[in-house]
DNA sequence: TTATCGATTCTCT
DNA sequence: GAGAATCGATAAA
């Protein structure tokens, strides 16, 4: 199992990332998912069309800085004033494209990510979380992880404090569609880029972007 | 079941 | 200063 996995583009890695595993080590225990829904970006040298939602689709600044870093590595971004998301670098260094990680299950440390997920807001979160919905959404699996931006944007996902195991094999049966939240034709039927594990109770629901060209 | 809206702050123009 | 690769609660149908 290699590196080799992350390239050459995110749109071509991006379906076999499904069934993979991805563990992070926090000071407070491990948490590991199973990759059950991702969606691929392009940028700056990645062939294709031009994609208009991506971070890193004009040119390199700060935020998106990693996504031009080494293939396997990670891109962290924060969103929307609260969440963190996690994405996983698909192009060599110096060309930008990335995988971003929406759902998965936690197949280890469901009692970390459970308390993780309850402090994230608030004191008193009543009711536990349902077991498919902890990882379900890019902001929430990273939180499950245990992901922020200061201690794991351009991290190597082949050291500490994360691990990846490869999918055992082909996906089950493999979905494709409009990904979720991005605006404009980017976020259309032109641009299937979203991939998930059919059927799988942990798939995040869709929810379209501002200006979506019905299609 | 589907749609809308508020929270919250970083990034880039 | 506007908008964002979101989430969860609440309202409407």
């Amino acid at each position: 199992m290699s590196r080799e996995l992350f390239l050459p583009s995110a749109l071509e890695v991006a379906p076999h990332l499904l069934g993979a595993t991805i563990a992070a080590e926090g000071d407070d225990g491990r948490v590991a998912i199973r990759i059950t829904e991702v969606e691929a970006y392009h940028g700056v040298g990645t062939p294709g069309p031009y994609d208009a939602g991506s971070h890193s689709r004009d040119r390199r600044t700060e935020r998106n800085a990693s996504m031009f870093g080494p293939p396997g590595h990670a891109y962290v971004y924060f969103s929307y004033g609260m969440h963190f998301a996690l994405n996983l670098v698909c192009s060599p260094e110096g060309t930008a494209s990335g995988v971003l990680l929406r759902a998965g299950e936690v197949i280890e440390g469901a009692e970390l990510a459970q308390a993780r997920r309850a402090s994230n807001r608030g004191e008193g979160s009543a009711t536990p979380i349902r077991p498919h919905l902890l990882a379900r959404g890019p902001g929430n699996l990273a939180a499950a992880l245990g992901i922020t931006r200061p201690e794991h944007d351009g991290r190597d996902l082949f050291a500490a404090p994360f691990r990846f195991e490869a999918a055992q094999g082909p996906a089950a049966e493999m979905s494709s569609g409009p990904r979720v939240g991005v605006s404009g034709e980017a976020g259309g039927p032109a641009f299937p880029w979203r991939f998930w594990i059919a059927g799988d109770p942990t798939v995040s629901a869709y929810r379209a972007g501002r200006n979506v060209p019905r299609g």
